[in-house]
DNA sequence: TATTGTCTTGGAAACGTTTACATTTTTCAG
DNA sequence: CTGAAAAATGTAAACGTTTCCAAGACAATA
């Protein structure tokens, strides 16, 4: 059943019937209404195809996730995935691998499948400055900022991460510890674990507090594993201390882990932060403190900021999203 | 540029283009490397909607995934994903209503974007026996088997649902436990919850252990948070129990977040099992000791089922995948 | 009535492939 | 050499839409 059975069933002509089934004016009531009937009864299905054929441009918005090891974006992604479902616009998600660049992969996915626009979830500012240039379509950002990045189909949505970083950091202070352990992402690759280092710098600056070499912890990504390895790590140092921030919420997890494994009782021996905000931060015994990134908020703001471009070709912005900090049961005052 | 760019530059006609770009034979070496050299130099990327629209099929592998809640389904796309990325179809994954059909959807969907195969993760068999016939691609309906189902485009990978229960009930009963409660989602709306019911009922049986009907909770999900409330509310029943297993990890989770706050330790007090096998389990405090079925096992499976179907025009062939046992923290032998 | 403009419709050319068929070239047995 | 089969290549028609342009119908204006 194409739209020239339909045409033929109705007695109209092309033209005409692909103007009511686009919802174009310049058509009479009549048509419309027989038209319209015909495609019901008989169960019409447009063909995606041949229409994207024409158009030269897809339907549907396209998420690049960096990587599939990452809660939140899981979390993003189904935000995202409820707001867009049941509108005209489909959603389709594609993984990409932790040291692929995002960039490329997308100039790629982009030619091929023309969406209407795409949202990066995690990504690369280096990357981004290189090989942007090549993409075409309104692209948002989500979870960094790209306002140092000057390209007007770029916009961006993430919470403040040296803010995050600080009021955590700031928490802990509040609580009377002083000896503050830090662990976070490679700080070289991830824009997050840099600006939440810098965070932790600056809180500990303004609480005048001199920030312990020994007590930073480096490592390579946000995992599970690796929170586990770097709290291990840390207590293998034997420098005391009574508090720990990790930059994730798995991480937080997994260095609470590590905690335990190692005699430590959280909170009474060492009160433990992650930030994110995570739904498995709930599942966890103790509860776990956190400086929460709102996930609805994300999804919504940056789905908002791409229509907006889509539509009315606006030009790039870059919003940030209110962060809260959510006291539960792995920080304690400090005995 | 398209492939008519392509053969305009190398002087060869459109047919031979298109055979070389589709692996065909009938061309010569010369006229192969010439082309292939000559598409790798411009960046010449198949125009995807035309070649559907003329080929009458899609190229990609659909997956219909019921429900965001689940995480058993998170952690298997993320397998099926890695498993098919790269290779030379796609994965497209839609998710659908908790109460949606799932099957009259994916006729619609079929019709749409014209798949190779569908990949059903969740489903009811009601909805099967119904509405299946109108799809025309290989299915495979993946943690449920389909074995009563007979339709020969419709294959299943599951892992033994009833002998699960039964696995978790006997563990528990070795551990020296009598008064054992079981949770788990709707019997009536999960094939699922049906089976792992009825395994629970023959373990009893077997270990010539009474039920108590007053130890049964059935909740119409499998949450986290049907996990807390059910056990909330069996606590209330006062009736003394030294083992609870849940149907599902994150209820299973649930449940010890509740026996918490009633005061009660895991495993001292009460021993909690779950069954999947998440990743979520190794981060909770107890870890949890619980069924696994192995997700990697079940995304290697259906997907190799599903190749075969779509390669060899293989008929339907139901599988079922083993479990094992994985004891951890959150059990214990009964004081 | 003649002229203009607006609304509705029909017709046909694209979009970038695949593929069946026609044609040319090559190969090789007799 | 010849002829025929096989291999390589070219040609053109589809696939199902959208969209531009032309044309017809009708009303309003001069």
């Amino acid at each position: 059943m194409t739209i020239k059975d339909l045409a033929a069933q109705t007695g109209y002509s092309l033209g005409t019937v692909s103007r009511v089934l686009n919802h174009q004016p310049h058509v009479s009531e009549q048509a419309r209404e027989i038209i319209l009937r015909a495609a019901e009864e008989s169960g019409f299905q447009l063909n995606s195809n041949a229409k994207q054929l024409k158009q030269q441009h897809g339907t549907s918005i396209l998420a690049i996730c960096k990587s599939h090891q990452n809660e939140l974006f899981d979390e993003l992604l189904v935000s995202i995935q409820a707001r867009i479902a049941g509108g005209p616009h489909p959603l389709t998600v594609d993984y990409i691998d932790e040291n692929e660049n995002e960039v490329q992969r997308a100039v790629q996915l982009c030619r091929e499948k023309k969406p209407l626009g795409v949202l990066f979830l995690g990504g690369n500012q280096e990357n981004f400055r290189k090989d942007f240039p090549k993409i075409e379509q309104p692209c948002v950002l989500v979870t960094s900022s790209a306002a140092e990045l000057s390209f007007d189909n770029l916009s961006s949505v993430s919470s403040d991460d040296v803010l995050a970083a600080k009021m955590a950091i700031r928490h802990l202070v509040e609580l009377g510890h002083r000896k503050i352990v830090v662990i976070g992402g490679s700080r070289q690759t991830s824009d997050a674990a840099r600006l939440r280092y810098r965070g932790c710098l600056e809180a500990f600056r303004e609480c005048d507090i001199s920030f312990d070499e020994e007590l930073d912890y480096e490592t390579s990504r946000f995992t599970y594993l690796a929170g586990y390895h770097a709290a291990q790590a840390l207590l293998e140092r034997n420098r005391a201390f009574t508090a720990l921030f990790a930059m994730s919420d798995v991480m937080a997890i997994g260095a609470i882990r590590a905690l335990n494994d190692a005699g430590k009782r959280v909170p009474e021996d060492v009160s433990v932060m992650g930030l994110d905000g995570l739904t498995i931060g709930e599942y966890t015994v103790p509860r776990l403190t956190t400086v929460v990134q709102d996930v609805e908020d994300l999804a919504e703001r940056s789905l908002e900021l791409l229509r907006c471009c889509i539509e009315d070709r606006g030009s790039a912005c870059h919003e940030i999203v209110p962060i809260t900090l959510q006291s539960k049961e792995s920080t304690q005052r400090i005995r």
